[in-house]
DNA sequence: TTGCATCCGGTACCCAGGTACAGGTTTATC
DNA sequence: GATAAACCTGTACCTGGGTACCGGATGCAA
């Protein structure tokens, strides 16, 4: 019969009041529960998916793209959802990608660092040092 | 005396025109040199610049990210600019979360495809697969 | 030296992702 | 059962990151 409170939630998961409604209109959080009066009550979970959208987001997701990234992980009804199936794998090429990237610039960012100007310096006054960024993906 | 028109180099870089004087207002490319009339002459290494801006924003960075990270790996004038050299150690710390955080999401993909539905639906109707997520960076 | 593509600066507009506010109801506490 | 805190719906507004449009100037080729 209980749950959080809205104000709970969006305390608990450091996130606006607004926000919570916002997701739900958008479709990232299911239409909770509700007390007689009309208040929402979420199941304790909400605050976990919460967090999950706000971490994809950082990394780059678009809201719509973690509501994929949601659904895919979530309801995998039925014995080998072809077009789930089809959608997760899609989802992890792109996460790989990004994950090699991210390396890529790593890697730079080390060697600035531990390389120090001299070495970086060897590029011209204007093409400097991105050049190792320059096969990134895409 | 010569260089590329804006228009060359938006066209290379996969980029509109507009989003070149964008940038320029936002400190994140160098105002080129001119033509006697005024038209923007820009030196090649630009594309590359533009490349490196577009894929370190598809990894979530905000432009004003980027143009830090741009200038950490850029000017690193002066032996050891102590200052620089923080900036590029914080923002290694941040490309590294964002690796961790990646990871943990592929392997929730991973999961997902390969055990398929019946492994993942042990979690409840609702606090379903999100879980591997709690523990996610910030 | 004319003609057309390209570019100029300035301003206005667009979309995503929120956030704030207004005016009214519910809930919890005393 | 009064009253303050929390919540409701609806609508308006804000920021970041562009994009479009305008009227006018420039570049270049024939």
């Amino acid at each position: 019969m209980s749950g959080l409170r809205s104000g709970q939630v969006a305390e608990a998961a450091g996130v606006n009041l607004q926000t919570l409604r916002y997701y739900e209109r958008r479709g990232l959080l299911a239409d909770p529960d509700r007390t007689l009066g009309g208040h929402r009550l979420y199941p304790p979970e909400t605050v976990t998916v919460l967090k999950v959208i706000k971490t994809a987001q950082r990394l780059g997701f678009t809201l719509e793209e973690v509501a994929e990234l949601l659904d895919t992980a979530r309801h995998r009804h039925g014995p080998r959802d072809a077009g789930l199936q089809e959608r997760a794998r899609l989802k992890l090429a792109e996460v790989e990608q990004r994950i090699d990237d991210l390396q890529a610039i790593r890697s730079t960012l080390r060697q600035a660092l531990d390389a120090g100007c001299d070495d970086l310096m060897t590029c011209a006054r204007r093409a400097c040092c991105p050049l190792p960024f320059a096969d990134l993906g895409q």
